[in-house]
RNA sequence: GGGGCCGUAGUUCAACUUGGUUAGAGCGCCGGCCUGUCACGCCGGAGGUUGCGGGUUCGAACCCCGUCGGCCCCGCCA
């Protein structure tokens, strides 16, 4: 590799960027910095292609020129880092580029410098990346590089801008609130950071900043906002991070209502000005059974019909004993109609019974109407009129397939659910151009938790229940509805939030139906307590996961697209290692000892 | 914690089903040719611990077990 001397670097002060030059520019003396992206040896001419932020642009080396050029020009290996100065010349008009902005011109190049020469490199920079994600996270600094990558985090930060700008306006506050803070019992896996100065005592990095919000509407705050990082230990996924970012908001004096029509401006106000398109108001609102017994999920994409329908009454005592058992187990029957693409392949069949029982079925029961008659495997158990029944409750007709699911009852669901979309994905029932965005209502507040064998808070132990169901709230849980809304685009949950609440007396109601006994209740959220006791404004707020609303509009499958150094789904950082080992010496200054499990 | 797919040259893949001579190809890299390309083209060349460890076998990229890593899913994610 070539030494090369970086002698008054002043003079290579860019005077342009590489998306900058037009035919305008004509005859005008010049200079540019950037990437070599590509690099065209003639023999004679050479071509490079300088690319920067803002764009690309051809720069040409003539063979008239001085040998010492050409022979650097010809020694330049892709995404060195190089600068020229030359002159801005009209491109013949049959060798125009119409793909390029900058395709008219080309820049006659009279010196050069190369700042930093590149090594091979381990893939190609170009849209899509032909490596393979373990690649791509190993060398992040070349991926990011990238075109559409450097588009989504632009698309990232324009919106985080416009989010900004709209609480602004909105009278929102942003407010920082601590990244070491005190771990909680409830919800996802802390991670936690160990005290030097108090040994044996550790921070939790936040969940969410949801109990600071809260005391900051009882500071008198009343409208506040934060773009914030959050930490969880759990297992990862596509659209799953142990570090993402929220849009975390909270309100005072305000019902759900108010909430969900501020939050419906934001989203406006985000279709509009990134992607041009205009949203009806107000979002179509469900409620959680509704959404849970027609689409089997708590976050529905209704871009696609597919709905599920309760076979129950019509299969009860049919003879078919999968079905009777079901019903008589206090589970469901419940059927889903994909219309006019069958009669489906045996292996298709088999495809989406396996899929299925991915989520706990047992299996599938298929029927096919086809031409020539009903195609089922339960045709021989059932009576031809318990069959035409299903038929006419799912309004089959010729070419149409029935699935059925029986299980219990959220097994069922969630199957069909799951069936459901899989079904429109596969069957191309989704339109793209549409957004859809949907509030769920009217939540549980409680979750019975086999695991745990106690009643869990579905949202956080905070969220408050409608007031109509305050005396359930002992005698049955299961019956109390909570002030809590979900905000779902495109069957992704994009936002959640509550009404809190604002009394302690309530609150403490709530921690001993959790079965949080006042002792712990008092020792690790006593600080919210307390502070409910001085004045509390009613208040609510909401949470948006900023990396999937980033991820939607980006029109990519997974967060890692958005985020500029994501972790792999065993949350390891593969360009810097981390997590990693550390020194006996950091361990003893923390007072840590490891006791490893045996492996 | 569980299931599925995957790991071969710098890189992306083929060869694995059915074990058998020297593990192939594209891109990149190196050398040569080429004055209008824009993923330039043409000719030639180098480049391999088949993720790692063990087993079966006369013989393993291929079969088996374990392990590490990547992706997707279930559980989990108040």
């Amino acid at each position: 590799m070539k030494e090369f001397k970086l002698e008054n670097e002043e003079r290579w002060k860019r005077t342009h960027r590489c998306g900058d030059l037009t035919k305008k520019n004509k005859d005008q003396q010049i200079t540019l910095v950037g990437w070599v992206a590509s690099q065209r040896d003639h023999g004679g001419v050479i071509f490079i292609d300088l690319r920067d932020r803002w764009g690309i642009t051809q720069v040409v080396f003539h063979p008239a020129q001085d040998e010492s050029l050409i022979d650097q020009a010809k020694n330049l290996r892709m995404e060195s880092v190089i600068g020229i100065q030359g002159k801005v010349v009209l491109r013949p008009a049959n060798m125009v580029n119409k793909l390029l902005p900058t395709g008219e011109i080309e820049v006659t190049v009279s010196r050069l410098i190369v700042f930093n020469e590149s090594k091979p490199l381990p893939f190609m920079i170009k849209d899509p990346c032909d490596a393979i994600d373990e690649t791509r996270f190993k060398y992040r600094y070349l991926d990011l590089r990238r075109p559409q990558m450097q588009k989504n985090l632009f698309l990232r930060h324009r919106m985080a801008q416009i989010v900004r700008r709209y609480f602004d306006e909105n009278e929102f506050v942003e407010i920082e609130t601590p990244f070491l803070m005190k771990s909680t019992p409830e919800g996802a896996r802390d991670y936690l950071v160990p005290s030097r100065i108090h040994q044996g005592r550790f921070y939790a990095l936040p969940q969410s900043p949801q109990t600071y919000k809260q005391i900051l509407m009882v500071s008198g705050f009343d409208r506040y906002f934060q773009i914030v990082r959050c930490f969880r230990d759990e297992d990862l996924r596509a659209d799953r991070q142990p570090e993402f970012t929220q849009i975390d908001v909270e309100m005072s004096f305000v019902d759900e209502g108010d909430v969900m029509e501020v939050m419906e401006g934001l989203m406006v106000r985000l279709f509009k000005d990134v992607l041009g398109k205009s949203i009806h108001l107000p979002f179509c609102r469900i409620p959680y059974k509704e959404a849970m017994e027609k689409y089997g999920t708590d976050r529905p994409d209704i871009r696609f019909g597919l709905e599920i329908v309760g076979l129950d009454e019509i299969v009860a005592n049919s003879g078919f004993h999968i079905f009777d058992e079901t019903i008589n187990q206090a589970g469901k029957v419940c059927g889903i109609r994909l219309p006019g693409v069958g009669p489906l392949s045996r292996k298709q069949v088999d495809e989406y019974t396996a899929f299925v029982k991915t989520f706990g079925a047992k299996g599938l029961v298929v029927i096919q109407i086809t031409e020539e008659g009903i195609r089922s495997p339960i045709a021989k158990f059932v009576s031809d009129n318990t069959l035409q029944n299903i038929i006419m409750k799912l309004k089959g007709s010729v070419g149409d397939v029935i699935f059925i699911v029986a299980a219990e009852s959220s097994v069922c669901l969630n199957a069909l659910g799951n069936l459901r979309v899989q079904l429109a994905q596969d069957w191309n029932l989704i339109n793209r151009n549409i957004f859809s965005l949907v509030w769920i209502v009217n939540f549980p507040l409680f979750e019975w938790s086999e695991v745990e064998g106690r009643f869990m808070a579905r949202h956080h132990p905070f969220t408050s229940p409608k007031e109509t169901d305050l005396d359930f709230l002992e005698s049955d849980p299961e019956k109390v509805t909570a002030k809590a809304y979900d905000l779902v685009l495109n069957g992704s949950e994009i936002a959640g939030g509550s009404i809190r609440i604002h009394r302690r007396s309530l609150q403490k109601r709530l921690f001993e139906t959790l079965g949080i006994d006042q002792a712990t209740a008092e020792r690790k959220f006593g600080f919210l307590m307390d502070a409910l006791e001085y004045g509390a404004p009613p208040h609510g707020g909401i949470a948006f996961g900023f990396d999937r609303l980033v991820m939607l509009f980006a029109g990519e499958e997974s967060i890692r697209e958005v985020i500029a150094f994501p972790k792999t789904t065993r949350a390891l950082s593969l360009m810097d290692g981390s997590p990693s080992e550390v020194d006996q010496e950091q361990l003893k200054e923390l007072g840590l000892k490891l006791d490893l499990k045996d492996k």
